[in-house]
DNA sequence: CTGCAGGCCGGCG
DNA sequence: CGCCGGCCTGCA
């Protein structure tokens, strides 16, 4: 089996990617390697010495996929160093985190994957996600195990309402019955919106059902890897007023000033700087 | 038993 | 516009 290594690369730790909050499927081993899905194939990686190896059960182009896929081609350590500049808090953050890199997902997966996540809690969404995965999506076997991959748009429109329902969903089932259907139909076009800027794809996601600002920008940076947006939920807005803001009450604290705040501080890539202060502050 | 978790929607002022 | 109550479900 061919597999793809990664030589040392201080801006790369297998538990701050896919622990810092940005994906649901990846799953630890009882090995410490991770398992996961990218795009239609299974893939595992784990930490040899300094190195990391990734094995898949289809060889076919599997470092061009994981090249795109953990956005190795974009220089995190001169990104963390401007960062750290900025202030003590950055600088503190970008260090706890300093293996972080921002995943490509799958645009579609993570559409629903983020409707699914409102008001809801991390252990409940990776088990809903699965449930999907597995009454609709496509079996993989790899290393003597079952996978499933996220279904596709096609896929998911058999389920029903009320079959959502009962996968877990609550009442976040039509929201995505409806943004189903709506890809399914082209009435919500994926493609389209793969060039164009921020604000036009950002538009476009708050249209549909389910689709609020903060979910929005979590697909605009998980999926469309657009640096340039800020997700505020309760722990950012928490670590933001704590450091910037410093007002009594943190859940009056305005968002869309948060999001402004953020702008201006950190650079243009302050998606990234999210994950950093997010990340930190959750593992307080 | 209440409270709450990575928000969003809909109704209202 | 901005604000606020209600919401599936599961776990503390």
């Amino acid at each position: 089996m061919k597999q793809f290594i990664l030589k040392n690369n201080k801006s790369f730790n297998l538990k701050d990617i896919f622990e810092c909050g940005q994906c649901f499927r990846w799953n630890k081993q009882e090995d410490g390697s991770y398992t996961g899905v990218i795009k239609d194939r299974v893939v595992n990686v784990k930490k040899s010495d300094d190195n990391f190896v990734f094995l898949s059960n289809n060889d076919e182009k599997l470092e061009n996929i994981i090249r795109e896929y953990f956005d190795l081609d974009r220089n995190y350590e001169n990104i963390k160093e401007n960062l750290s500049k900025i202030d003590e808090h950055m600088k503190i953050s970008v260090e706890y985190g300093s293996g972080i890199r921002i995943l490509k997902q799958d645009i579609w997966e993570c559409i629903i994957s983020f409707i699914i996540s409102a008001n809801n809690n991390i252990p409940r969404i990776k088990k809903i996600i699965e449930n999907i995965s597995k009454n609709y999506g496509k079996k993989i076997e790899f290393q003597e195990k079952d996978y499933y991959l996220f279904p596709t748009p096609e896929e998911l429109s058999k389920a029903t309402v009320s079959d959502l329902r009962a996968l877990g969903l609550g009442f976040r089932d039509k929201r995505v019955y409806k943004t189903t259907q709506l890809v399914l139909n082209k009435d919500f076009d994926i493609d389209k919106l793969l060039y164009q800027d921020t604000n036009s794809i950002r538009e476009e996601l708050l249209k549909l059902d389910g689709v609020g600002e903060k979910v929005a920008d979590c697909i605009l940076l998980f999926g469309f890897n657009k640096f340039d947006v800020f997700p505020v939920d309760v722990w950012v807005r928490r670590v933001m007023n704590e450091l910037y803001i410093h007002d009594e009450d943190e859940t009056k604290v305005n968002k869309k000033q948060i999001r402004k705040i953020a702008k201006e501080k950190f650079l243009g890539i302050e998606g990234l700087a999210q994950q950093y202060l997010f990340y930190w502050k959750r593992e307080q």
